[in-house]
RNA sequence: CGGGGUGUAGCUCAGUCUGGUAGAGCACUGCCUUCGGGAGGCAGGGGUCGUAGGUUCAAAUCCUGCCACCCCGACCA
């Protein structure tokens, strides 16, 4: 057994000193971008050695990177711990079992990293924990006495994406938040869930992140009610819409759209046959035919419920919203494009010449499509389109459905004002799971009338190590990272000059530094014995919110240097007001 | 999963086409100079050229398999 750690320098509190010195602290930057890294908050938190790649999608946290982690988890942790959940700590690795109880074992699919252990028992590694604590609940928990209960975890998750990538921002092995609500009755899981939405407003406030709470979809989790929360940032991987006439704001994917009032114009040209040799995208039918996109129509061919195929007709600069298309009854679930030779058995022609006239397969067209008049569209003939078609003329009038993308400008759908359209990280979302759990895996408990009921639950997570990644994202300038003081890894930084040849310089800087220790103050002493480029360089690409440059120039004055991390000037301080000068800054 | 690309020093890369004893910059070690915005000089250390096989007198270089990593795609017909 290791011997316990020694004990650290005591101060007379006898509390350990956070002894801070970069000349001991293992920090390892570079200048150059490495290769991989394709998005800021990757190549920065490379090139500050935050975090190391072990292999695909799986990081080792540097000291420097975990201290940002960590600021986050503590912020996650007091949030909960005041919004009245408890926390508690799940195994990682999961039955196998627990999983075929909710048929997710087969659902999941190759997300799942499974394992066998030396009996052959089957075992995953946990991408969340519905399984777990479900089972964990239906065990401890007898009677409605007990709820509400909100249990919570910080814990390392694995998905084994199709795709890792962007660092830590879509990781396989990840830390997150995951916490589970239970309840007798819904309206009980309501009120947690809006404790939740609050909770979670908070924390990302606490954050100093730019953000916004959207309605969202509850995908592959299942249940009803959810909304996403995401920090806005032009990397973002979410397109989110919102209103400007109302606080209505929601994922692009869930956005419905609303029948345009606009009439269909008269038909006024004869359908007609046109040759359109070798195009099959509508970006080329608009240069050899010269007509705008929004007078073309184009149809997508998907499987069908009943129907081997379905139609999905869409104006020609509208995008199908893959959720509205696949809730549509007469679509197959998952959504599922048709193969070319299924393509070619229903019209006859290869994908990139489908047009919906003639074509006898169900047919489904966006609301948006239906006010056209004398449009184009493919012929289902290679090489051949129509022009002048015209609904209910030549062709009949399909049924009408939601399935475009919203985009900006469109009327918002609680019809108050215009919408608007902005990129965002998804870092926290949050569902009301409703009885699927409890029922599959049999979780109840008595309620006051003596009768057995299944256990309404909610989930919420967050995306603990995204959301380093995200703040990266929002926050950062040519020069490198730019932290919120509440989650830097440091909040002031004492640089010295030359700190090791000025004995006035070194003792200044330590003076400095050891006071805003004393004040509680989060500084790092850069007493390294690198030119004064160097130190800034690195302060800067870091990210420290504060720095004092301490050097025999302004010394001379009684003077240090303060600069913001937005700033773009030193400003001269004298050395005894200093840290009083930081406190303000800090607020305190 | 499909397509493409890349594996050479800790990092960024050249060298591969046209086979002939392994290179640069940064980083690292030592010395000297410099010393308030990523210094300069000199001297060094460090590479089974992803891996396994094949061709050849000779392979980082040509051929084959495998592995790893990266990018693009997996609605927009």
């Amino acid at each position: 057994m290791p011997p316990a750690p020694a004990a650290g320098p005591l101060n007379s509190n006898k509390e350990p000193i956070r002894q801070m010195r970069l000349s001991r602290f293992p920090l390892s930057t570079t200048k150059e971008t490495p290769a991989d890294a394709e998005i800021v908050s990757h190549q920065l938190m490379l090139r500050a050695g935050m975090i190391r790649k072990l292999a695909a999608g799986l990081y080792t946290w540097m000291p420097l990177g975990l201290r940002v982690l960590r600021r986050v988890e503590d912020i996650v942790r007091e949030e909960m711990n005041r919004s009245g959940a408890v926390e508690l700590l799940m195994p990682a690795v999961q039955p196998g079992e627990l999983w075929r109880e909710t048929g997710r074992w087969d659902k999941f699919g190759p997300l799942l990293l499974r394992f066998s252990d030396r009996h052959d028992r089957e075992f995953c590694y946990g991408p969340t924990h519905e399984e777990v604590i479900t089972d964990l609940v239906r065990r401890e928990i007898r009677s409605y006495k007990q709820l509400p209960l909100n249990l919570y975890q910080i814990q390392t998750k694995f998905r084994d994406e199709t795709r890792p990538r962007f660092g830590v921002m879509r990781a396989r092995e990840f830390l997150m938040k995951d916490a589970y609500s239970f309840h007798v009755h819904e309206g009980s899981l309501a009120e947690t869930y809006q404790v939740m939405y609050d909770t979670y407003s908070r924390i990302f406030e606490r954050t100093g992140l730019n953000f916004r709470a959207v309605q969202a979809d509850s995908g592959a989790i299942g249940g009803s009610i959810s909304h996403e929360f995401h920090v806005l940032a032009e990397s973002g991987e979410d397109a989110i819409v919102f209103s400007d006439g109302s606080d209505y704001a929601a994922n692009v994917e869930l956005a419905p759209t609303l029948p345009q009032d606009q009439e269909r114009p008269a038909a006024a040209a004869a359908m007609t046959t046109v040759d359109t040799p070798g195009v099959h995208t509508m970006d080329d039918l608009v240069a050899a035919l010269d007509v705008p996109l929004t007078r073309c129509v184009k149809t997508l061919l998907v499987q069908g419920s009943e129907a081997p195929v379905v139609g999905l007709l869409l104006r020609g600069d509208h995008s199908l919203n893959e959720l509205k298309a696949e809730k549509h009854p007469a679509v197959a679930e998952p959504l599922t494009m048709a193969s070319p030779e299924a393509i070619r058995r229903a019209a006859g022609c290869g994908p990139g010449s489908v047009g919906p006239v003639g074509l006898d397969v169900p047919l489904i067209a966006d609301h948006a499509a239906l006010p056209l008049a004398d449009f184009v569209c493919g012929a289902n003939t290679e090489g051949q389109h129509f022009t002048g078609v015209n609904w209910g003329r030549d062709l009949p009038e399909p049924a009408a459905a939601d399935l475009r993308e919203a985009e900006a400008g469109d009327p918002s759908p609680d019809g108050r004002g215009r919408l608007g359209v902005a990129r965002g990280i998804e870092v926290g979302h949050i569902f009301q799971l409703g009885t699927r759990y409890s029922e599959d895996m049999d979780a109840t408990v008595l309620d006051e009338n003596g009768a057995a009921q299944h256990l309404h639950m909610g989930c919420y997570g967050i995306g603990v190590s995204r959301i380093v990644a995200a703040a990266i994202e929002q926050n950062h300038d040519a020069n490198g990272m730019i932290w919120p003081e509440a989650i830097a890894p440091f909040t002031v930084a004492v640089v010295g000059i030359n700190m090791n040849k000025s004995e006035r310089v070194a003792a200044t800087a330590e003076q400095i530094y050891q006071e805003l220790l004393a004040q509680g103050v989060d500084a790092v002493l850069d007493d390294r014995d690198a030119r004064p480029g160097v130190k800034f360089a690195d302060m800067e690409l870091i990210g420290i919110p504060h720095r004092i440059a301490v050097g025999d120039r302004g010394l001379e004055q009684g003077m240090v240097e303060y600069r913001g991390r937005r700033d773009t000037d030193n400003q001269d301080v004298a050395v005894d007001h200093v840290v009083a000068h930081i406190l303000t800054k800090l607020g305190q």
